[in-house]
DNA sequence: CGGTATCCCGGCCGATACTG
DNA sequence: CAGTATCGGCCGGGATACCG
């Protein structure tokens, strides 16, 4: 019984966001999502490859955070090779590549302080 | 008893980071730290007007990460008047300032989605 | 007006071990 | 190689009530 008065907002993944930052965060934000993503923006990348590239990061939090970017539809994940010979590609999808400019900002200002 | 590769990496607040955006989304990651500062960039506001701005946020939360954003420097808080009629005014510092093209940019994308 | 105090839950994230 | 299973700590953040 609210008058709902019509806040501009966006659905993304059937939640609602007042404000685009809200929902860019949402996406990226976390500890990891923000670096992988920097990573992948060079070019596609195989699981071992951002293991060394974020050796902070344990397996199963990196495939966790894999999983999520690939849910919200930011990256892809193709599989090449047998059994356990696997070879895994990780690549930004267009949505994915269309986060750089962002991404390449917020580096400028990290290395920046 | 490791080589201590010497990877590049960066410290503030105590917290070392090897990766420059792992720094910037420590400091406006989180669910509100990117919006406040965003709303910030069109000038200093009160913590009524975030409040009117953010409807979403408890008045708790939104107390918690904007004394957080002044802990990291990206913040300054100025109080006028006295005691039970209060002014309280929060302004970007210059390194708070100097993320508003990164938020834009995020501003951007989000609203592209 | 601009906050705090208290309680609490859910989820992020890590450690360790195991697997197709 | 590229993961998953299990366990658990920590803390971000929400609900509610209260304060100078």
């Amino acid at each position: 019984m609210q008058s709902d008065e019509e806040r501009p907002s966006k659905r993304y993944n059937n939640k609602t966001y007042y404000c685009p930052i809200s929902l860019a965060m949402d996406l990226i934000g976390g500890k990891w999502k923000g670096v992988i993503l920097y990573y992948l923006l060079s070019g596609e990348k195989r699981f071992s490859e951002l293991k060394i590239l974020i050796p902070e990061v344990t397996d199963m939090t990196l495939s966790i955070q894999l999983k999520k970017l690939e849910q919200d539809g930011l990256i892809k994940r193709s599989v090449y090779g047998q059994k356990p010979l696997l070879k895994v590609l990780y690549k930004l999808t267009s949505l994915g590549e269309k986060i750089g400019p962002a991404l390449e900002q917020l580096c400028l200002w990290g290395e920046g302080i």
